[in-house]
DNA sequence: GCAGCTATTTAGAACGTTCCAAATCATCAC
DNA sequence: GTGATGATTTGGAACGTTCTAAATAGCTGC
C-alpha cells in the first residue's frame, strides 16, 4: 500500500556497492574514491534517495535541528529576531524548530520537553517572565547546549546575545536632555524580564549622569492598546513631565495616539521617545524618535554563538552585545 | 563522558516489566492495567525519562512535526498566520519547523528536501513566486501531505486555507465608490503570486459592477520605502485618480509617506486604501481604512486542515476560505 | 479441575542510519 | 615475487523505539 521510502541498502544494491560506502558519499567524507562518489551520487539522484536525518541522529547524536523559543510572534522586535536565526541556520543547512512561550514559564517548560524528545541539537532562549533561575544549569544536565538572547536569566550562566539595553536608553535620554528637557517620565512594561530592568536601570542611570528629573514611571500592559489608554495617566503625574521615554515602539505609538485624543500633541507640547525602532516607527505621526536594537542581528548572533557552542561544547561562555544606535525623527520635536 | 539519555529498556528494568510494557504506558495505550500504569509513570517521573521521537517515527512513521514554509519573515501578514499555525499546532503537541523561502523557488525546493529528510508529517505551504505548478503532485508522489495557503499553486490540487481576496478587494472598490470616488487606480506588488492576480481580479470586477473607471495601476517593490518613491508616479497617473487602493497596507503607509512628500494630503487630496489590515494601519496618519483577512484565522485554519489530513489521508480536499471585513478609518475621507 | 474466555504482558524482529574493526585492493620498494 | 604501506571498502553491531504474534494470568461456567 504504502510505497516505503528509498533506503540506503537500496541505492548500494543499484550501484554495485556496499550500505557504508553509501553511507559515506551523503556524509561527504573524503575516504571515499572520486570514481564511486560520482557513481553514488548519480544513483542516488536517480532513485530520488532522501537521507533518513532521524535514523541518523539515533546513531550519530546530530540532528542538525535546533529549537528557538520566543515570547511572542506578533511583536515585529521578536519576528524580526526570529528572521535573523532561520537565515543563519539556514545558511548551516540546519532547522528550526518554532515555538512561542507566550511569556508563560509554564508553557516554556512544555515546550523544552517536546525539543528533547525531538533531540534538538540546542536551543535559543527568549526566557519568559517568571522562568526558574536555574534553568541554565538544569538544561546543562540534560545536555541540552542554550544560548539566551534578548533577555536573560542568571547571568553568565550560558552563552548570550542581546544588545546593550543600558546603553541606549541613556543615548535616548541624552538625547531628549539635548533637546532641552528636564523632566522626563519613563512609560514601562509590566512584566519582569532582564530586558524591563535593564531599560530601567539605564533610564535612572542617565537622568543622574545629566542631572535630569525622574518624572515618574507609568505601567501598562505591552499593547497598542493598552499604552494608549495609560496617556491620561502619564498626563496626571504630579512632575508635569515635558518628555516621556516608553519601554518600546509600540507603547510610545499607542501614548501617542493616547496624547491626541486628550488634546495634546506628541512632538510639539509633550516628547515622545521609543525603544527598539521598529519598522511602525516610520509610520507613526509624527515619526517616532527611537533607539535601534537591530533585533536581526541579535538572532544572526545567537545563532552563530549555538553553531560555535555545538561545534566546541567546552568552549568558554560568551556573550555578544550588539551597541545600539539612535534614529532622530521628529516625535522628540526636530 | 557523555551521559546517554535515558531509555525505555533502563524504565522497564527500574518498574520490574517489559520495554514493551512501558512502551504502551507511554503511548497512553488502554492495554495496560491501572496498576502498572501508575507504577511505570512513577518511576518514569523519577528518572527523568523523555521519549524519543526520532526513534519512534523510525518505527511508526509518525513524528509530530509538521513543515511550515513562508516567503517572508517580517511582513506582520506572514507572521500573524505564523503565530496561528504554531498556537493551533502547539495545542495537539506538534512541532513546528519553520523556514523563509524569501519568495525563491530555488530555495523552497532545498527547503523541502530538508523536510522530507527530517521525516516531518505534512507541510504548510504559502507558495513562493515562481513554484513550479507540479509540486503539489510530486508531493503527492512523495507521499507528503501539503496544505498551501494564503497562495495557491494550481488550484485544487491540494487542501487550502485563504481568505477571499477577491470579495475583500470589491468590498474596498464599494467602499470608494460610495464615498464618491469614480476614478480609482491600484498600487500593485511585482511578484506573480495567486494573492496578486485575485486582488487585480477583484479591482477589476468590482470596478465594472460599479461602473466606476480604472484609472491605472502602478507597480512597486513590496516595501515600504518601494512604494514611498512611486508616489510621483502615481500623481503622474494620465486618468488623475481621486483614489488608490493598494496591494497591501505596507504599500498604503508609504504611498502616504510619499504623497506627503509630495504635497498631496493623502485621505484629503486623494483617497487611500489599503488591504490586509495589518497592526501597522491604526499607525499611520491618517489611519488607514483597510479590509482584515485575518491572517491567525488563516493560519489556525490551515493548521487543523493538516491536522485532519493527517487523521484521514484519503479524506477529499478541502478549502477554507475567510471572509474578510472592512475596516474603515480616515484615510478615505470618513 | 479444566476448557474457554478476556485482559494483560512480553520476547524478538524490524526501522535506516552510523560506528567499528577488519578486509580488500593497489602500489611500491626491495 | 614478497612484504609493507596507504587508500578504499565492507559486514555486522549498535541506537531507542514500535509492531507482531504469541505467551501468561485471571476469570467464568460447568
Amino acid at each position: 500500500m504504502k510505497r516505503k521510502r528509498v533506503t540506503l541498502e537500496q541505492v548500494a544494491r543499484a550501484a554495485g556497492v556496499s550500505r557504508a560506502t553509501v553511507s559515506l558519499v551523503v556524509r561527504k567524507s573524503p575516504l571515499v574514491a572520486e570514481a564511486t562518489r560520482e557513481k553514488v551520487e548519480c544513483v542516488m539522484a536517480d532513485m530520488d534517495y532522501v537521507r533518513d536525518l532521524g535514523a541518523a541522529r539515533m546513531r550519530s547524536n546530530l540532528s542538525r535541528t535546533v529549537g528557538v523559543i520566543v515570547p511572542n510572534l506578533v511583536n515585529s522586535f521578536f519576528t524580526e529576531f526570529l528572521a535573523g536565526v532561520e537565515t543563519v541556520m539556514g545558511e548551516e543547512d540546519r532547522v528550526v524548530l518554532l515555538a512561542n512561550s507566550q511569556d508563560d514559564s509554564a508553557r516554556q517548560d512544555t515546550i523544552l520537553q517536546r525539543f528533547r524528545g525531538h533531540g534538538v541539537d540546542g536551543v535559543i532562549l527568549c526566557p519568559a517572565a517568571g522562568t526558574a533561575e536555574d534553568l541554565p544549569r538544569r538544561m546543562r544536565e540534560w545536555e541540552l547546549p542554550l544560548v539566551q538572547s534578548l533577555r536573560e536569566i542568571s547571568a553568565g550562566s550560558s552563552d548570550y546575545a542581546g544588545a546593550d539595553y543600558i546603553e541606549g536608553t541613556r543615548l535616548a535620554v541624552r538625547h531628549l536632555v539635548d533637546q532641552g528637557h528636564r523632566r522626563i517620565a519613563f512609560l514601562s512594561d509590566k512584566t519582569a524580564t532582564s530586558a524591563r530592568s535593564e531599560r530601567l536601570a539605564g533610564f535612572n542611570a542617565a537622568l543622574i549622569e545629566t542631572h535630569a528629573e525622574n518624572a515618574g514611571t507609568v505601567e501598562t500592559e505591552l499593547t497598542w492598546c493598552g499604552a494608549m489608554q495609560t496617556a491620561r495617566d502619564v498626563l496626571a503625574l504630579p512632575a508635569a513631565p515635558t518628555a516621556i521615554l516608553c519601554f518600546n515602539d509600540i507603547l510610545a505609538a499607542g501614548l501617542m495616539s493616547g496624547l491626541r485624543q486628550n488634546g495634546v500633541e506628541p512632538g510639539v507640547d509633550l516628547a515622545v521617545m521609543g525603544l527598539d525602532d521598529l519598522p511602525l516607527a516610520q509610520l507613526t505621526h509624527p515619526a517616532l524618535s527611537s533607539i535601534a536594537m537591530m533585533p536581526d542581528q541579535i538572532g544572526m548572533a545567537a545563532a552563530r554563538q549555538l553553531a560555535r557552542r555545538l561545534a566546541q561544547p567546552d568552549a568558554e561562555i560568551s556573550r555578544t552585545i550588539i551597541t545600539p544606535r539612535i534614529v532622530i525623527r521628529s516625535s522628540t520635536g526636530c
